[in-house]
DNA sequence: AAAATCTCTACTTTTTTTGTAATCTTTGCG
DNA sequence: CGCAAAGATTACAAAAAAAGTAGAGATTTT
């Protein structure tokens, strides 16, 4: 019941993007030196966010990437499920083959609720809300590691 | 988001102890042969149990297990507290001296609101509640690695 | 006293997550 | 054109976390 470190810098990268979205592309170099996070492990992540669509790359000299749509359409939901994989309280919810008897199993039915749960909670907070927040702080401060 | 097998087992345990209660103590040998758990592992979960007060325990010989309460007041949330810790989303909400600047993170209350939503989820839940999704399948046939 | 049981802590193994190395592809510009 | 500035990708390494075990101890009943 935990965000994974992928998931958050999945978010910082796309706060930072969204703060710098005006006009010119922004280069893995200078995420990596205002988020404080290696370019190296960068360059994967935002492979996986460019795949869900969340951000655009712009390949070649004077590339660099943005966000791919508005804060407010872009949900934890998406940015969780995209950097760590789909919510699932257990595997059954998500893999039933994995499960020896499926068909049958006690639980499910619960943990496929439960899960909806948690999905929709997720879906409700967007990057825009995030952003809100971040401002209403001191937003020059950076970002608190273990928190985002 | 993902429940840990130390809480499935955990749950496996107490369902073992709800379908077992009248009269005389389980023995761990005989839930570790029903849930197929070794022995060893659950002489290990059952401590956390027990500190929980969610399970008592009686020594020395005719020993044995049984529930400290009755299964519909048994929460989801109780079991997974118990045997992950605190559901925390990011570790500041439950460690704030984990982050550097806690009275200033920016994404705080949000993480705040969406935990305690994710608490509220599984508060809802009991283990009477899990029993009955049990009993209506086919119970016999035990319980699927993975789902519990 | 002996046997049956639970209790506890420290350790090992396994699995998962995180992060890096190295190489390839695309594009703009002189 | 050809080079330099970017991003793209995959496979591997390191670190952290989770799972599980060993072994000795403590209680209780008979």
């Amino acid at each position: 019941m935990k965000i994974s470190t992928k998931g958050r810098y999945g978010l910082r990268i796309l706060i930072d993007l969204a703060m710098h979205d005006p006009g010119k592309p922004r280069l893995i170099r200078d995420i990596a030196t205002s988020q404080q996070i290696s370019e190296k492990y960068i360059s994967r992540l935002v492979i996986d966010l460019r795949r869900a669509k969340l951000i655009r790359s712009v390949r070649g000299v004077n590339g660099g990437f943005h966000l791919a749509k508005l804060p407010e359409e872009i949900t934890l939901l998406e940015i969780l499920e995209t950097m760590e994989g789909p919510i699932s309280v257990v595997d059954c919810v998500h893999s039933p083959e994995k499960c020896r008897r499926h068909t049958l199993c006690p639980a499910r039915e619960i943990w496929a609720e439960l899960n909806d749960g948690i999905r929709e909670l997720t879906k409700k907070i967007t990057l825009d809300d995030i952003l809100n927040a971040y401002r209403r702080h001191n937003a020059d401060r950076g970002i608190c590691d273990y928190c985002i």
